[in-house]
RNA sequence: GCGCGGUUAGCUCAGUUGGUAGAGCGUCCCCUUGACGUGGGGAAGGUCACAGGUUCGAAUCCUGUAUCGCGCACCA
């Protein structure tokens, strides 16, 4: 015991992560070392990662938490190297959630809606509360001990970003990228908005399933409201069922509202082992059906309007709701005897909005799209349409995406790309530059003048955030930030977001410019609980990061995220996993309190005898093995090989084992120990530090002897 | 329908270029004036989904099957 006046007195309790978490991320914030501009010595190469923006009205979730330990890792591990390094934050505005959200409060309270309030008074509550919430994700991402540079935080409305956003619809248009058209799109009733093709989420439900007798044929429906305007019968022209039909001949019939002339279509749409081999098409409201219309210059007639209810052409059934319509529509078909038959046990998939959760109606309106089929020049002057563009960068391996078999994915996406429906009829997010007086159209950023009215619809959220990389780093200004840190170096989000925003982003960024967004692409999985069961409020499993930190520290949240979980593969957590880690921490405290205990500082004067050499040069194989693991993006072998390295080989072994020689009279040889065991818990500290920051930060400010103050920008480690 | 992934100890998963299996947690037993009981020591526990094939040798490579999950498409 006569060395305890050696140690700081914390070291005689366990570690408490609360006592230390707060004042340790203070220090960082402090040091100003978040910023690249601020870091000691001269680094030239730099490191950036962009952080995918939480949502600004939301909340932290184990998902964004596994995302901040891994880009945490990967930065700290970066800046300890040497390199000039950035990780950039921000929030996304979440343009039609966030509007949602907060119609859904004001209707709640106020039983007001959007049109009684007016677009100025809603975009005020909206911009009242996305404020107010701002401030609480972003203290929950520092608590996660993210050492994101704050003082380039961006958003995704704020006023650099409305002008990139400007610039880039700008440029696109008058490059003829950007086009307006009526086309048929998914317009969701219940948010009054279109929604782009991979925002619709399928849901299964089971629906009687008509069929009805349509002159010679019978024809099946799961949807007889949208029937009326049904004066085209489709099949196949190889089916030999209706060879005695021809392309084009009409057929007179008695429909739902009486007599009707019917026109034979031959296409090949129509399969000959579904249903009956013939059906009937309404091309204002599906997507294949408008397809046909087109092939061969069918009329589109709107039967449905915005909000459900049905148009004149219905008849009797005109200003009712679809929902109410259905039976009824059924019931007269059955009176004139043309129901076949109910099949009331068909189960189908129905699209629904993947934010609101509306059933989605398709609907032909005149829409701002993205054409990714027409050939335009690329700054580097190839021709290329975006489609073939994003397809090549990753095929020649100018980005690369991990794990590798999301390629595949990736080129299936843009392969089966349509045009980017870009407009939405909501009022919170970005409107769009166009302007219109009587039939002319002007697409600038100001007014062209008196008379002139602006568009009233924004754009995609996805749009805004696909410049992300660029915008967030001062583009279209030629800054120096833009030079230095762009194409960033990772990309890291989930993989279920590899379309929505991977992909717009290196459309956006390969055609405005002309780099790739980022070198690399790392899709984590998705937090899933200790049963391998989806997070969800209903099923009551979800474990909240702020919870977790509070009772076992923020370390241990983030190595139970990142321990044993290889790229793309689905976390499973639970409380216990995370408690162990928690252990860790502590033993790491202790392994400290002991080397402390049995320190010199006078000892790290002598030169090392050959055993003890050979101990610190096992710890810097280690620190080798850690640093190539770090490079393939392996963080959970990483980790893992300092873990066991740390508690199994230098607690269990090398503590050990110099237990009789530090117990012993002062010598050469326990000098040689207390400098070898020093030397090696100064290696697991920078080793450990970007998985555990706070624990191994706090024994840092305790050590007597170190090379700078901060751990956070200690030298990494080397097997040299 | 097309594609992808999983299937290894009770649970969660490793297993790098093929050499007859590992970790953590859990279970059971032992150990407290020890740096740490948030600890230490030990034990039990596996026909590596199944069937073929290649090979001196297969958890690993090939083919097929089953099963679970995911993505895309279709959904009259």
């Amino acid at each position: 015991m006569e060395n305890l006046h050696n140690i700081p007195e914390e070291f005689l309790k366990p570690y408490n992560s609360q006592d230390h978490e707060s004042s340790i991320y203070n220090i960082w914030e402090g040091s100003g070392y978040f910023n690249p501009d601020n870091l000691p010595g001269n680094r030239k190469e730099a490191y950036t990662i962009v952080l995918p923006p939480p949502n600004v009205t939301g909340t932290l979730h184990m998902g964004h938490a596994a995302m901040l330990a891994i880009e945490d890792i990967l930065i700290r591990t970066a800046r300890m190297q040497g390199k000039r390094t950035l990780w950039l934050p921000g929030t996304d505005s979440a343009a039609i959630a966030t509007q949602s959200k907060v119609e859904g409060e004001i209707y709640k309270k106020e039983k007001k809606t959007r049109y009684e309030l007016g677009r100025e008074e809603l975009l005020r509550r909206i911009e009242e509360f996305t404020d107010e919430s701002k401030t609480t994700i972003i203290n929950q991402v520092k608590h996660m001990g993210s050492s994101l540079d704050w003082s380039r935080y961006a958003y995704t409305l704020d006023d650099t970003r409305y002008k990139a956003v400007m610039e880039a619809f700008v440029r696109m248009y008058d490059a003829g990228l950007i086009y307006r058209g009526n086309r048929i799109v998914n317009w969701d009733p219940k948010g009054q908005t279109t929604v782009a093709d991979d925002e619709i989420e399928y849901v299964e439900q089971k629906d009687p399933f008509y069929y009805f007798q349509y002159g010679p044929f019978v024809i099946g429906t799961v949807r007889p409201e949208t029937k009326f305007g049904d004066k085209y019968v489709v099949m196949n022209p190889r089916d030999e069922r209706f060879a005695q039909y021809s392309h084009g001949q009409k057929i007179e019939l008695e429909w739902i509202n009486g007599p009707l002339t019917a026109t034979v279509i031959k296409d090949e749409a129509a399969d000959m082992e579904t249903g009956t081999g013939v059906m009937t098409i309404t091309p204002a409201h599906s997507g294949v059906d408008f397809e046909i219309a087109q092939r061969h210059g069918l009329d589109v007639e709107q039967v449905i309007d915005e909000r459900g209810i049905l148009l004149p052409i219905a008849g009797e059934f005109a200003g009712m709701h679809i929902k109410k319509a259905r039976s009824l529509i059924v019931e007269k078909l059955q009176a004139k005897g043309l129901v076949v038959k109910i099949d009331e046990n068909y189960v189908h998939n129905i699209a629904t909005s993947y934010r609101g959760g509306g059933v989605i109606e398709p609907q032909i309106k005149k829409q701002w799209f993205i054409d990714v089929n027409k050939e335009v020049t690329f700054p580097d002057g190839g021709l290329a349409s975006l489609k073939q563009k994003m397809r090549e960068v990753v095929e020649n391996k100018s980005i690369n995406i991990m794990p590798e078999r999301y390629e595949r994915t990736y080129y299936h996406w843009i392969d089966n790309l349509r045009d980017w429906n870009i407009s939405r009829q909501i009022w919170f997010g970005h409107r769009i530059p166009a302007w219109f007086k009587n039939d002319e159209v002007k697409v600038q950023i100001d007014s062209p003048g008196e008379g002139w009215q602006q568009d009233e619809d924004v754009l995609d959220t996805w749009f805004s955030s696909g410049l992300w990389t660029f915008s967030t780093l001062g583009w279209p200004d030629k800054t120096n930030d833009l030079k230095t840190f762009h194409p960033t170096n990772v990309l890291e989000t989930g993989y279920d977001i590899l379309f929505f925003w991977v992909a717009r982003m290196i459309l956006m960024s390969t055609y405005l410019v002309g780099e790739v967004p980022f070198k690399n692409v790392y899709l984590h999985g998705l937090v899933r609980d200790g049963q391998g069961r989806k997070m969800s409020k209903s099923l009551g499993n979800i474990i909240d990061p702020l919870v977790m930190i509070e009772k076992y520290g923020a370390d241990a949240t983030r190595l139970s995220l990142v321990m044993g979980s290889a790229p793309g593969t689905d976390i499973k957590l639970s409380e216990d996993r995370v408690r162990g880690f928690k252990h860790f921490a502590n033993k790491l405290w202790n392994i400290t309190r002991f080397v402390l205990e049995n320190f010199d500082v006078a000892a790290l004067q002598t030169s090392l005898n050959e055993a003890d050499q050979k101990l610190v040069d096992e710890a810097r194989t280690l620190a080798t093995e850690v640093t190539t693991h770090i490079d393939k993006f392996r963080l959970d072998l990483a980790g893992d090989a300092t873990y066991h390295y740390v508690w199994g080989r230098f607690a269990a072994e090398v503590l050990e084992e110099s237990k009789h020689i530090l117990k012993g009279e002062a010598s050469e040889e326990k000098a040689s120990k207390q400098k070898a065991l020093y030397e090696i818990l100064i290696i697991s500290l920078k080793l450990l530090h970007p998985f555990m920051p706070f624990v191994t930060e706090a024994i840092w400010q305790k050590l007597p002897q170190k090379d700078t103050d901060i751990l956070m920008v200690a030298e990494w480690p080397t097997s040299k």
